[in-house]
DNA sequence: TAGATTGTTAATCGATTAACAATC
DNA sequence: TAGATTGTTAATCGATTAACAATC
């Protein structure tokens, strides 16, 4: 039923990489709009960003975005129909499960619902020190009413920022529970049925490029000393 | 003097999707650890982690461990080698700069420091209301003092999570101040010179992904709705 | 008109997956 | 020995970059 070859939808959905970018464009565009520029081309946009004009321009593509030879795109239009693209024009509903400093913070931070729409409408944790209370003006719930909150908020969207060893747990009664995307800050491969989506941020793999080339940057420029000697 | 073809060391650097999947088996190798098991194979880790066993293979060959055909690795060596690969087994001194709600988290999320070493010595922003306290234990200077504190901790790493309008203001200070690592989550491709690394977080770019891939889920699941009418 | 820029097709590049000999 | 698994080379796949005709 979900996946027949014959639906008029594409099948393919858009590459991550293109779908990683256009948060950068649209974040130049509103900078751009809010200095009173009306068109913008790929080739300004690659040289702020520092990518292929090429690139930019298949990535505009994806949205339905429709340029003019010599003068380029609208920055207006374009601003919408990259925000309609990513869902970003409407509010998202969503819950969040673990408040441990990294949920704590997610809960915090402004920008998401601001510019993306995401809406919290309630904290999940199992500690009696929190539950009951709001944090950051967001009720605070026991885990075991994760299914009652989630019908009751007709919350889509689940933010996961539980310890490792039990997120699997987590996402299976958060997807039972009718949420479809989650946004897993745990660092697991969640393991989920075919109609829910998972988005990870693994903080941790990021630090690990980071310290590994900086490591091997350092070690080659001390080989280089020591040759020159 | 920085790039001659001639040096004896790898000019390709290992891949970004190789060092971001290591610290991933790192884990799971730390639980088979402490559950006791000795020896792992390719086939049992891509099983748990749903990769294809010779893309793990070829992983963990960049750490330079040498398995053994039909028994596979031993785990106490794998753990040693990734984590020594990836540069974990030893403090980094580190200095973050910005404050708000997600610096604070970052300061307080002990992982970092428990699991690859990173130690954050000193914080910046320029809010008089922080500068001159103690938050989460880390000592908090105003932006001003940059060059001043990292040259006295001699941090390499910088953490970078100011609003985007300063940050490539900061990140220029940074880098003059000896930062030769910097872990950005402004939403913003910094421009740093050859002898800086910059290793990008950039959060709602994950956001993004997440809620189009769900609204195209959604509209395609309505679409189905409709035509089954 | 002349020339910059779009939209698109073709070529390249890099990463993943498949195939298979070597080996414990 | 027989068979599972490693290490490595070849094939495939997907994303990026180059080339170029269409167009405002």
């Amino acid at each position: 039923m979900s996946n027949t070859p014959y639906a008029n939808v594409p099948v393919t959905p858009v590459s991550r990489p293109t779908l990683r970018r256009l948060p950068l464009y649209l974040r130049f565009l509103l900078d751009l709009h809010t200095s009173g520029t009306a068109r913008v081309s790929c080739t300004v946009i690659a040289n702020e960003l520092q990518y292929d004009p090429t690139q930019i321009r298949k990535d505009l593509a994806v949205t339905g975005i429709v340029g003019r030879p010599r003068t380029g795109y609208d920055v207006v239009e374009l601003i919408r129909a990259i925000e309609t693209f990513l869902d970003w024009n409407r509010p998202h509903e969503a819950i969040m499960v673990g408040l441990g400093s990294l949920g704590r913070a997610i809960l915090g931070y402004d920008a998401f619902s601001a510019e993306s729409g995401l809406q919290i409408r309630a904290a999940f944790d199992i500690d009696p020190e929190k539950v009951g209370k709001r944090i950051r003006n967001c009720p605070v719930y026991h885990v075991s009413r994760l299914a009652e909150i989630i019908d009751k908020t007709k919350a889509k969207i689940g933010i996961l920022a539980a310890p490792a060893s039990v997120a699997q747990d987590l996402a299976n009664a958060m997807a039972d529970a009718g949420i479809r995307g989650i946004w897993n800050f745990a660092p697991v491969r969640l393991r989920v049925g075919q109609d829910t989506i998972v988005e990870n941020v693994l903080l941790k793999t990021s630090l690990a490029v980071l310290t590994n080339r900086l490591k091997e940057m350092l070690e080659y420029e001390n080989e280089e000393v020591g040759t020159l000697e």
